[in-house]
RNA sequence: GCCCCCGUAGCUCAGUUGGAUAGAGCAUCGGAUUUCUAAUCCGAGGGUCACAGGUUCGAAUCCUGUCGGGGGUACCA
């Protein structure tokens, strides 16, 4: 953040203070971009903040403050505009100031600090290796890796993490899937349940298994033979689709170690010994009422099987030890009630629960045309991620889940995304980087020599200075769309900025003077400082969304 | 029944703790090119911000209710 905004602020508060006002009890002073030009660089509503506090005429109000304002030496204009917003101009030498800070910090530039020394972890997908990865999927590996990304940029220390459970009676199923199929395969005749995994994928496998398995007995030691089988083949399968989608775990968390290692025990019987615990009617039962919520809620059933809260609880428990500062989960809207438990259960242990941050986002519809699809993976009516990117390409989808916000049913509409891709606004960012690229190497062949400190203050046409002061917006965008874990922020603001970039280039067309490389070398020298922070900013922001930066299109 | 998310242009979606004339992309229509990459730019049309009340200087945004879509409300995860 920029110091000219507490500079502002300073100055507001002691015109306030000379105005008897009670400094104390003010608003917080909200200083934002103008939302339209003409409207100058920052705007504040302060006036309109206290004339509701006062019961004062807002325009009045302003005025008066601002005859008591003392301005920095870097506003160069003040006015009250509209209901009663103050608006304030920079003077020039700001914006100058700030295009020879990006292209000083360079890939640095939007990166901060704020997070440092945060240990933070971040887990997400989290799939149990039934299945290919899907579509339904993809949307919360790319905000979940996103989300990180995100992190990292501002100074977090984070590690990735996929929750799964080998154990269940999912992963049963499908070990007897596989068995059935491979029976299939040595010529038995089998009956393959409806509700047992369609997919053609438990064929492929079976198949891998004939290679080394000749026959098969029904056994458990057969069952679990396949389980594992299947288990191995189909992680690998999503640890490569996440690998494509570009997005690396730092650990592979398997629920049955929680097992193993006693921790679920040692969390119940701690829930016991606080009397958090109790048994009824052959089950075990956790006193979320003790937390606020309606009803107690069962964690061991009177089948002796723990429910899912049980080693919820133990693994966050588990992540807390493992000394995070923040722990942030990311779900999809179907586990929307599980989470409070969790919450209670750290509570329970005597946790600080306001250290897990739980983020949810909704599902995605797909639709083929006009029909509705519901996607199953025990069904296999799903489309894949790789199917998808082969299709549309890794690019375009991840800027395809990022471009919307989480809480916001994406709508996934296949024919669309397939004419879509080539009308993708990502190829627009792309492309905004690729042209700049370019007249970058078009100028290193015309020989023009690079001026490590051009003279910016020829930098004056309206596209220009528009292009420098979105520039200067980077920073705020990347801490913004950290701080309220809103990745999509980001895409709109490239697509703002390939925008202002692409106009100022095009001016260039109809116009020799106004061409970046222009006749009069100090011009061009001071717009190729421009291009290359513009180049700068775009490939940050791309690198933060995990896309690609082409040099050429 | 109760709880959570959503409802904004023909379609997909933005809209910062309540602020200035509700925006963008796609689609439609009209213009610009012997290009520093037309994967570009400029312009036009298109809105009862689901509906009805309320709060106030001011509401797409906050409150109440209704309708519609999704998810939950398990001894499934």
């Amino acid at each position: 953040m920029s110091s000219i905004e507490n500079m502002l602020r300073d100055a507001l508060i002691s015109a306030l203070k000379k105005m008897d006002m009670e400094v104390s009890s003010l608003p917080q002073i909200d200083l934002s971009k103008s939302k339209q030009k003409g409207h100058g660089d920052l705007a504040s509503n302060i006036a309109l903040m206290l004339a509701s506090q006062k019961k004062e005429n807002p325009r009045a109000l302003a005025e008066s403050i601002i005859q008591h304002l003392e301005l920095p030496d870097d506003v160069s204009k003040v006015d009250v505009a509209g209901p009663g917003f103050i608006n304030f101009t920079f003077h020039p030498n700001v914006h100058y100031q700030t295009l020879r800070q990006v292209l000083k910090e360079g890939s640095n530039y939007g990166r901060s600090d704020w997070g440092k020394g945060q240990k933070t972890q971040v887990e997400f997908v989290s799939a149990n290796p039934t299945g290919p990865l899907t579509i339904g999927h993809g949307r919360q590996a790319v905000l979940g890796d996103t989300v990180s990304r995100l992190l990292e940029a501002t100074g977090h220390d984070v590690t990735r993490e996929y929750y799964f459970n080998d154990a269940g009676r999912q992963m049963r199923v499908l070990g007897e899937s596989v068995q059935l199929r491979f029976q299939e395969l040595i010529g038995e005749s089998v009956d393959f349940p409806d509700d047992y995994y369609q997919g053609d994928y438990i064929v492929e496998i079976a198949r891998k298994g004939l290679e080394e398995k000749s026959e098969t007995f029904k056994d458990d030691e057969d069952l679990i033979y396949f389980r594992n089988l299947a288990e191995t083949e189909i992680f690998d399968l999503i640890k490569s689709t996440l690998v494509r989608l570009g997005i690396h775990f730092d650990v592979f968390f398997n629920e049955k170690s929680l097992y193993e290692s006693g921790k679920i025990k040692a969390v119940l019987q701690t829930l016991r010994d606080k009397d958090l615990a109790y048994d009824q009617d052959g089950a075990v039962w956790f006193r979320t009422t003790k937390f606020g919520m309606e009803q107690d809620r069962v964690i061991v059933k009177s089948t002796g099987e723990p429910t899912y809260r049980l080693p919820d609880i133990a693994y966050h428990k588990e992540k807390m030890d493992r000394g995070f500062d923040r722990i942030i989960d990311i779900f999809g809207a179907d586990h929307i009630a599980t989470y409070p438990d969790v919450l209670a259960g750290m509570q329970a242990l005597g946790y600080d629960s306001s250290k897990v941050q739980v983020l949810i986002h909704q599902f995605v519809t797909l639709t083929e045309g006009k029909e509705k699809m519901k996607m199953s993976t025990r069904k296999a009516n799903f489309v894949t991620l790789d199917e998808l990117m082969d299709e549309v390409g890794e690019d375009v989808t991840r800027y395809f889940f990022l471009n919307r916000s989480m809480s916001s049913h994406l709508n996934f509409d296949l024919t669309l995304a397939k004419t879509q891709s080539d009308e993708n606004p990502v190829y627009y960012v792309q492309y905004a980087h690729a042209r700049i690229c370019s007249i970058l190497r078009k100028a290193e062949e015309q020989g023009i020599p690079v001026d490590s400190d051009p003279d910016l203050s020829l930098l004056q046409t309206p596209e220009e200075m528009d292009l420098i002061k979105t520039l200067r917006e980077f920073p705020s965008i990347v801490t913004e769309a950290t701080r309220q874990f809103e990745p999509h922020r980001l895409p709109g603001y490239l697509e703002e900025l390939a925008t202002v970039y692409h106009r100022f280039q095009h001016g260039g067309r109809q116009d020799e003077s106004l061409r970046v490389l222009t006749s009069d070398i100090e011009i061009a020298q001071a717009r190729l400082a421009l291009c290359r922070a513009t180049q700068i900013v775009l490939a940050n922001g791309l690198k933060i969304l995990g896309i690609s930066r082409p040099e050429k299109m």
